[in-house]
DNA sequence: TTGCTTGTTGTACGATCGTATAATAGGAAT
DNA sequence: ATTCCTATTATACGATCGTACAACAAGCAA
C-alpha cells in the first residue's frame, strides 16, 4: 500500500486549479472528455473533491465558462491596448485578435463547442448572455471612440460580432478555405461600411 | 413472454429510418443524448442492428451529418424559388431564410452543435468541409446572377456566409438580444455593400 | 416440405459515467 | 498533549455507454 497523497490547499487556490484543469480537459478532449475522473485526474486530485467544491459537473463547466470567457476578454483588452491611441486602430485591433492565436485556436475551438453544447442548461445559457452582452458592450464603446453614432451602435455591434463569430468559427473548422489575413480584410470591410454608412447619413 | 416484434424491411429504408431516427434525437437531446441505445428505441428497432448497418456510432452519425445538411440545401433552394425570378431578391431570400424556420431552430441548432462537437473525427470533418464548401458554392451563384464580378464572388461568399452563421447562432442561442428581421436588416446592408464595392471599382 | 441465407432480436460484457459516503490526514484550538 | 474540524482520499453503487454475438424469424431455393 502506498502512502494516499494528501495534499491541503486553500479553498480558493483548490477551486482555481479544478476550474483550469477543467479548462485543460475541455481544450484537449472536448465535451465528451470532460468527466469528474478525467478532471480530478488532470487537476492531480481525487476524484471525490469535484463534489466537494462544485455542485455536481455542470456547475464546474459553467464556472470553467466564465474563467475562460475572462481569459478571452483580457487578450482582447491585450490587443486593444497594443494597438495605441488611435481609435480606428483600437476596433481594428479588437476584431482581428479573434483571427490569431490564442483566440484562433483549435482548442479553444472546442472548449466553446462544449459550453455551447450544454447551452440547454439554464446555468450555462445565462453565462454565454452576460458574456457576449460585454463583448458587445465591449465593441459598443471602442465604436463610440471611433465617433459611430448612438443610434447605430447597437446592431453595428450586432453584425460585427456575427461576422467576426462566423469567420472564427470557419477559421477553427476548415482551416484551408481562407486565411486569417483574408479574415481580418473581411472584418475591416465591414468596420468601413458601417462608418461610411454613418457618414453618409450625417450627410 | 411477449413475441419479439419481428419486422423486416428492406436494407436501404431501414438504413434511411435509422439516420431519421438519429437526425430526431441529436435534435431532442444533442450529443450527448446520440446513444446507440436511444437512437435504436426512436427507430423502433434493437440495439444490435446500429452494428448491423453502420460501422458504429461515429458513422451514423456522419450519414445523418450530410442527410441533416440536404434538408437545409433544400429548404434554402426553396426560399430562392419561392422568391422570383429577381437575382437580387433571390440572394436575398437565400442568406435570409437562415432566420426563419426551420432553420433558425434551436432543435436543428443542437444538431448543429453535435455535428461540430464531433469535428474533431476525420469522417465528420470532412462532412462539414464539403456541406459549407457546397453552400459558398450556391451563395456565389446566386451572386455570379447579380452581376458580380467574379474576382469578388468567392471573399464576398465567404463573409456573407460567415455574417449569416453568426447571426443564426446568436440568435439559437440567445434569441432576446435581436429579431430576426433585425438579422435580415443586417444581412441585406452586407448584401448592399458588396454590390457597391464592385459598382465603385468598375466605375 | 426442407434447408439456407440473412435481417433482427435480446442479452452479455467490460468500461466509464456522476454521485454519495466512510475512512483518513493534518492543522487549529483548547 | 488532546480534541475537534474539515479538506481529502478511496471506494462503492447503480446507471449507461459501445460493441459483440449467439439465438431466432422470415423469406427464398430446391
Amino acid at each position: 500500500m502506498s502512502k494516499p497523497a494528501f495534499s491541503r490547499a486553500e479553498p480558493d487556490a483548490r477551486r482555481q486549479s479544478l476550474i483550469e484543469a477543467t479548462a485543460r480537459v475541455l481544450a484537449r478532449d472536448g465535451a465528451t472528455g470532460a468527466s469528474v475522473r478525467a478532471i480530478a485526474l488532470e487537476a492531480g486530485v481525487s476524484p471525490g473533491l469535484v463534489g466537494h467544491y462544485f455542485a455536481g459537473i455542470d456547475g464546474l463547466v459553467a464556472e470553467t465558462y466564465a474563467a475562460v470567457g475572462q481569459q478571452v476578454h483580457v487578450a482582447l483588452a491585450a490587443a486593444v491596448a497594443a494597438a495605441g491611441d488611435d481609435p480606428r486602430a483600437r476596433v481594428v485591433a479588437y476584431v482581428t485578435a479573434s483571427f490569431a492565436p490564442p483566440i484562433a485556436d483549435r482548442a479553444l475551438f472546442a472548449t466553446w463547442i462544449a459550453f455551447w453544447s450544454l447551452s440547454a442548461k439554464p446555468i450555462i445559457a445565462a453565462r454565454h448572455d452576460a458574456l457576449y452582452q460585454s463583448y458587445r458592450d465591449d465593441l459598443e464603446a471602442l465604436l463610440a471612440a471611433c465617433g459611430l453614432p448612438a443610434a447605430d451602435r447597437r446592431l453595428a455591434a450586432i453584425a460585427i460580432t456575427a461576422l467576426v463569430d462566423g469567420l472564427w468559427l470557419e477559421l477553427c473548422l476548415s482551416p484551408g478555405n481562407f486565411t486569417p489575413g483574408e479574415a481580418r480584410v473581411l472584418a475591416e470591410r465591414q468596420l468601413e461600411s458601417y462608418f461610411d454608412r454613418s457618414a453618409k447619413s450625417r450627410r
